[in-house]
DNA sequence: AGGCAAAACTATAACGTTATAGATTTTTCT
DNA sequence: AGAAAAATCTATAACGTTATAGTTTTGCCT
């Protein structure tokens, strides 16, 4: 079963393959300038052949530094979920960096504090990787008081100055309100997910400020909760609809939402494309394979998770660089 | 912005304030049967009050044990998508042991065969869970030659002597066909997998025993692939249905195909339900919030990464037990 | 009380790396 | 050629932990 396993090579071996110190085989290795050129090339030389890899724990233990990228996802039973899409991207892109990626969960009924705490207690990461991001994030503000090194999936209101990936949820607003108009729809509600988290506010906005310019009525429908989120908007939608009978267009926050949405529309008797509208964010292409007649904004998950493994490096490696930010509008389909 | 660090608290803090050498708190903390129970109550005691908490690089440099567990992730732009369900359940059940989770993703145009040699040749990990089994899958031989722990999320052809946690995909092909049969349906296809993916092979296998002692035909169609597998799908489906009018059973191996497959079957004219039953697996809750005249047997994934990560602990801890293996049949909605 | 075994602790070294200071060689300058 | 400067290399130590061997203390028996 078990196998000789031929001792992995060191900075130990290349010295005495080259009769260098061990620490000039370091230094050559990490392109110290008082390293000779000719004695870099056969070092590297050496290494290539040899299969050399460094140590971590080596170099962790000595420079304090873990080469580790913490990934504190906010996870719940979400139906249609693009975490996979992120955490693969993400760890992706760090591949070929030395850096890797630890992925520390946290549940509804948990604080999402402590992890952060812990990490940072602990130094068990170079940087963390946010996701669920508040306005007033708490976790943001103690990070940024700290000094330690991270990078947010949305914005907070200290946005300008903390590096972050968002979809523009303000333009999500205004596309959606505009497409719906554009079909003649003039009562329009709003399915809003929980209003503390930043992108609610934003999608609000957008939608809120066309259709001040317009004719139409707005109408925010609250209460996105609950364990099976889906059942629960079901629900609402049904109730509301009643309540509301000339509601016409809906804009919902996700696909899953829509889904829900469109169910329980019908259940009350709307057909949807001729009665009613439904306008969505799509994270991951979905609803074309089902229901074509509900529009949606396309959001490159994999994108924003590339992008935050870039921004959470340079949080490392240069702090005093004006910190990575993009904000990217999704595409209408 | 930066914050005073306090400086961690080491063996040496410990043994500073007790007055024992770093050995000795060493041996306290790892329950060694040479020390006192009186000494250890104290050391524990002043671990716990200074919030001490082991140097993982100090460890792993000097045990050789990384206290990591990786997870190789075979991924793809599938629609709906359970990974982020089995990462953090994973990292969950990992939360309170000594093992962090990293994840290490391939793609569809690498070969997964590198990731896991990288991990078993660097010592980057303690253990390695895999997911995408195949029958005479290469990585799994390759780590029981080596005798590197590990879990695999399916069974292999060698499945009696290693870990795994899988659902039961004969019990799936027979729940669905006597569903269909139940119905009155006689002419039943399946829409298969790669058939490489062992999975495909039980459910086909569980379809047809049940078929055998039936009056109905049955049918593999094959060829979900390509980098948009939603229209793929919806255009083999609409062929397939065109070129065999006669079919009123589907079988799907995912939530996802079978959307797609209604989408083609409603393209050339069936009425699910009532021309066509469709039947399918469902990994996360989903078909439920849309069409619930598709039927569906529902899968755990939080279970798997909970059984996978446990699994390999004990691949790792205990390499003499017999490994621990879970096969389990989904629920019938 | 003396001797001996068991229990409890300590000293030393090592895992692989890199920071620091110092030593040697080579080059440059006059 | 000789001295100073520059370039290149080496010796030492340390990061925090634990394995090993050794030492001291305690308890026990006669």
């Amino acid at each position: 079963m078990a196998t000789q396993t031929p001792k992995k090579p060191t900075l130990r071996t290349i010295s005495d393959l080259s009769g260098l110190a061990v620490p000039t085989v370091s230094r050559a290795l990490n392109d110290a300038p008082d390293i000779g050129k000719k004695t870099k090339d056969r070092v590297r030389q050496i290494a290539r052949e040899i299969g050399y890899v460094p140590n971590r724990a080596g170099v962790r233990l000595r420079t304090g530094k873990t080469n580790v990228i913490s990934l504190v996802l906010g996870t719940d039973n979400e139906v249609t979920d693009h975490t996979g899409q992120l955490v693969s991207s993400i760890a992706r892109e760090l591949r070929d960096t030395r850096y890797h990626m630890i992925v520390t969960p946290y549940f509804p009924d948990e604080d999402p504090m402590i992890p952060v705490r812990y990490i940072v207690e602990t130094g068990s990461a170079d940087a963390i990787i946010l996701n669920r991001i508040e306005v007033a994030d708490p976790r943001v503000a103690y990070l940024m008081e700290r000094g330690f090194p991270f990078a947010c999936y949305g914005r907070t209101k200290w946005k300008d100055t903390h590096p972050y990936f968002d979809f523009d949820n303000g333009s999500f607003g205004h596309q959606a309100v505009n497409s719906l108009l554009a079909s003649g729809r003039r009562n329009i509600a709003l399915l809003s997910p929980p209003q503390e988290q930043n992108y609610a506010q934003d999608m609000i906005r957008g939608a809120s400020e066309l259709i001040a310019s317009s004719d139409a009525s707005f109408r925010i429908v609250d209460g996105i909760t609950g364990d099976d989120p889906g059942k629960v908007i079901q629900q609402i939608i049904a109730d509301d609809l009643t309540r509301h009978p000339e509601t016409d267009g809906l804009i919902c926050p996700s696909t899953t939402a829509a889904i829900a949405a469109v169910v329980g529309g019908e259940r009350v008797g709307r057909v949807i494309g001729r009665d009613l509208d439904v306008f969505a964010k799509e994270a991951i292409p979905f609803m074309s394979y089902f229901r074509s007649e509900i529009r949606t904004v396309r959001e490159d998950v994999r994108m924003a998770g590339e992008f935050l493994a870039r921004a959470a490096i340079q949080a490392i490696e240069e702090p005093d660089e004006p910190p990575l930010q993009k904000l990217v509008k999704g595409t209408a389909i």
